[in-house]
DNA sequence: CCTTGACTTTGAGTGCGCTCAAAGATGTAC
DNA sequence: GTACATCTTTGAGCGCACTCAAAGTCAAGG
C-alpha cells in the first residue's frame, strides 16, 4: 500500500505533550493505565501519535482539567473501546460530569463574588490607614458570608 | 466578669464540622497546621468554637473548595495574625486567587459546552441505533474540539 | 460501679495523580 | 567514532490533603 513506508509519520511524544498541555511522563502514564490504547511506533520503537490520538488526548485533558477522576475516565475509555452499544452508558457519564461541572461553576462564582467583596473591604482599610483615619469599627473583614462586613 | 462561668459555651467540634461542611478530623488538622488559632476549650479540655471561628472556617472552606492550596491559606492566615499592616499583601493573595478562579470558571464553561455538544451527539447515535439507520459516517464523536463532529 | 459516647493526643497511613530515577537503545552531527 | 539528544522500560518516590488507629480522659445515664 502506502502506509508501509509511512510508519515513522505522526507526532513524537514531546510534540504531543506540548500540543495537549501535558508532559511526556503523563502521556506514558495515561497509556499504561489504559486511558489511551497502545500508541503506534516508529521503526525505532518510539511512539508516534496520530491526529485521532491528539483529539482523544485533548478530550482527556479537558476532563481532567475539570476534575474528572482518572477512574471515571478509565471507565469511559473502556466503554468507548466496546463501540456504539455502550452509547447510553457513556452519555450518562458525560451528563453526570456536566452536572458536576455546573456545580463547580456555581461554587466558583460564589467564591469570586465573596472575594470581590473582601477585596473592596481591604481597599477601604488601606484607605483608612493612608489617611490615618479611625481604625476601629467595621466587624472582622474576614468573616466571609457574615452579615454586613 | 461574666465570661468566667461561660467557658463551656460555643460549638463542639462535631457541631462545627457539620456547620462548615468538614469533618472533625479536618478541623483538628487545620488547627495543627496553623490555619486556625488554638481554639478555646471547655473545662473538660474539649474544643469550643466561637462564631468568629465559624466565620473564619467558612472562609477557609470556601477557599479550599475553589482549590486554594493549604500553603497559601497558611500564608494568608499568618498575615491575618499580624493585623492591618499586612492588608496589602493579603489583598494581593485574594486578588490572585480571584484571578485563578476566573480562569477555572472559563475552563469549566468550555468543558460544559463541549459536553453538551457530545451529549447531543450521543443522542443522535442512539437514535440511529433505535431506528436501525446507517451506522457509518460522522467522524469520531469523541474528538472533542475537532471540526464538525 | 460500669458502660457509653464524645472528646483528647500523637503519629502513622491512604489515595490520587503524577513524576522521576536508572539503565539502555537508537539516530544525528561533528 | 564518539558525543549528544531523544526516546525506551520498570519500578519507585513524591506532594497534597486529608483520614484514621490507638490509647486515653471525662461526664452523664442506668
Amino acid at each position: 500500500m502506502y502506509g508501509d513506508c509511512m510508519q515513522d509519520a505522526g507526532y513524537t511524544i514531546q510534540d504531543m505533550a506540548e500540543r495537549c498541555g501535558m508532559t511526556a511522563h503523563t502521556l506514558r502514564y495515561y497509556e499504561r493505565v489504559g486511558l489511551i490504547q497502545p500508541v503506534g511506533r516508529a521503526r525505532n520503537g518510539h511512539r508516534r501519535y496520530s491526529e485521532a490520538d491528539e483529539a482523544w488526548l485533548h478530550f482527556l485533558h479537558c476532563m481532567r482539567a475539570t476534575n474528572m477522576p482518572i477512574r471515571e475516565m478509565q471507565r469511559y475509555a473502556e466503554l468507548r473501546e466496546l463501540g456504539d452499544a455502550t452509547s447510553l452508558e457513556r452519555r450518562k457519564i458525560l451528563e453526570d460530569h456536566r452536572t458536576a461541572i455546573a456545580t463547580q461553576i456555581v461554587e466558583l462564582q460564589q467564591a469570586h463574588a465573596l472575594l470581590t467583596h473582601k477585596i473592596a473591604n481591604y481597599k477601604k482599610i488601606e484607605q483608612r490607614i493612608r489617611i490615618g483615619g479611625p481604625m476601629i469599627a467595621e466587624p472582622e473583614p474576614d468573616c466571609s458570608l457574615a452579615p454586613a462586613s
